[in-house]
RNA sequence: GGAGACCUGCUCGAGUGGUUGAAGAGGCACGCCUGGAAAGUGUGUAUACCCCUAAAGGGUAUCAAGGGUUCGAAUCCCUUGGUCUCCGCCA
């Protein structure tokens, strides 16, 4: 959520940003405002009220140990007095505050002004082309073909053992897996990230700390009996790694990489765009997450959009850079690059990354700190990327490089995958 | 799953109802001492919110979390979470 401070001191630049990402409620602003003004006010007026309370009750000690219980029976009812007048005050603060939480998470993060203004997809900016677009071979089909063909990922089965968006990866299918996630992991470790493999669940306040609840809770699988969430991506688990914790300047920037399968239930999606590896529900996703200085986070973004797309180089892929307009980004972004590659087979363009600055969004929520160079603490910013995921780059890497006979891997991966192309079996 | 012990500040650790935000030790920071360092020595060392603010100052809350008893709770009671020990079960 957003710095009280700051919505406080800049209100009209807040309203103005907020409409880059066609926020349509603005008046909640000065809701949050007039109710924070509400909150003070309570807040001074039971301070002083239990102030008087704790007084009294020293000196009913003192007199108590000087055997002046008449004197302590006098106070002891005015103690009673001040209690009952606390009580609604204390009622009346507690409602102000969470009514002010509950509006304060409902308003965006605000974008960067580098944000484009535009409503949907088609209105983002592509920043960067690269790769070449392969030529295809008379009788190429898309991945959900090839994935027949050859055997290698078995959707129907999946349905049988959980439902529909649930692949079964067999053979070279799961070997391809296993070897993208370790290479991802490997390349991302020598870039300096730290593994991590967290867990694949996740409680409510983890949920709540990178923004999935309450706003998104509908899109989580959760377990209702230990009410645990499934975790859509292992961003959440990493980034709460810090949670209400106050780490030191030097330690920064934290760059932290994990795998994970991820868990969506994609609510409403259906039809063609979603077809095969397009879109399912668990899918195979290794992830990277920065904490840094404030003033760093614009670099270390550069930074992980390079490293992202290094990546996709490495892999021979057709890719584009894409900055999200205002009204395509997420909730909690301030700045996001979306990482798309080529399926020439489906001949349209698939997201496999989305890599975005959080700026003090996130670490707002979850309290994760710094003390500065003058020994304030400050909220440290908050980036992740995914790098990547693995559904659509697979779609991709099978469909760009089928052949008559066989599907060729970029060199990159063969000493992951143990040979260089996947054969009929 | 059953039985029990426990959860205090950066760390260790005292504290079983009354000026305890919390003794003591260690760590860390700064100063003194030193040619320099070590040793020694002095001082400081939480977070959030509010009032007042130029600064200083003051208040409230926080001893796992939440609730309760009481004029008063780190201390008593309840619930939840976590750690450890023993038993059972198990990849």
């Amino acid at each position: 959520m957003l710095q009280l401070q700051v919505l406080r001191q800049n209100e009209r630049e807040v309203k103005d940003r907020l409409a880059v990402k066609n926020f349509k409620n603005p008046e909640l602003v000065d809701e949050v405002i007039s109710l924070d003004d509400q909150r003070k006010k309570l807040q001074l007026e039971y301070d002083t009220t239990q102030q008087q309370v704790n007084s009294a009750s020293k000196e009913i000690g003192m007199l108590m140990g000087k055997g002046e219980k008449d004197a302590a029976e006098v106070k002891k009812k005015e103690v009673a007095e001040l209690k009952a007048r606390l009580q609604p005050i204390n009622e009346q603060l507690i409602a102000t505050e969470s009514k002010l939480t509950d509006t304060l998470v409902q308003i965006p993060n605000l974008p960067s002004p580098l944000v484009p203004n535009g409503n949907s997809a088609s209105d983002n900016e592509v920043v960067k082309e690269g790769g070449e677009k392969p030529g295809l071979h008379a009788g190429s089909v898309p991945h959900w073909d090839l994935i027949k063909q050859y055997d290698i990922v078995d959707f129907e089965t999946g349905a049988k053992l959980t439902g529909s968006g649930f692949p079964l990866y067999k053979g070279a299918g799961a070997k391809l897996q296993r070897a993208l996630v370790q290479y991802f992991l490997d390349y991302n470790i020598a870039a300096g990230y730290t593994e991590y493999l967290p867990p694949f669940m996740v409680n409510e306040a983890s949920a709540y700390g990178t923004g999935q609840l309450p706003d998104k809770e509908g899109q989580m699988y959760h377990m209702q009996l230990d009410n645990f969430y499934m975790i859509p991506t292992s961003e959440v688990p990493v980034t709460n790694i810090y949670r209400d914790e106050i780490v030191k300047a030097e330690q920064l920037p934290i760059k932290m990489t994990a795998y994970s399968p991820c868990f969506r239930r994609e609510a409403g999606s259906f039809g063609k765009e979603v077809r095969g590896l397009n879109r399912v529900h668990q899918f195979e996703k290794v992830e990277i997450v920065q904490l840094t200085h404030p003033d760093k986070s614009y670099e270390a973004l550069d930074q992980m959009v390079a490293h992202v797309e290094g990546l996709l180089k490495s892999l021979e892929s057709p890719y584009r850079i894409l900055r999200l307009c205002g009204g395509d980004m997420s909730f909690t972004s301030a700045l996001t690059y979306d990482f798309e590659v080529y399926s020439a087979a489906q001949e349209r363009w698939l997201e496999v990354s989305s890599t975005s600055n959080f700026e003090s969004y996130q670490t707002n929520r979850m309290k994760i700190r710094f003390k500065d160079e003058n020994g304030k603490t400050q909220l440290v910013h908050s980036l992740n990327g995914s790098s990547l995921a693995l559904p659509r780059i697979v779609a991709c890497l099978l469909e760009n490089n089928q052949k008559e006979n066989e599907i060729v891997l970029p060199a990159v991966l063969h000493s992951y995958f143990g040979k260089s192309a996947i054969q009929k079996s």
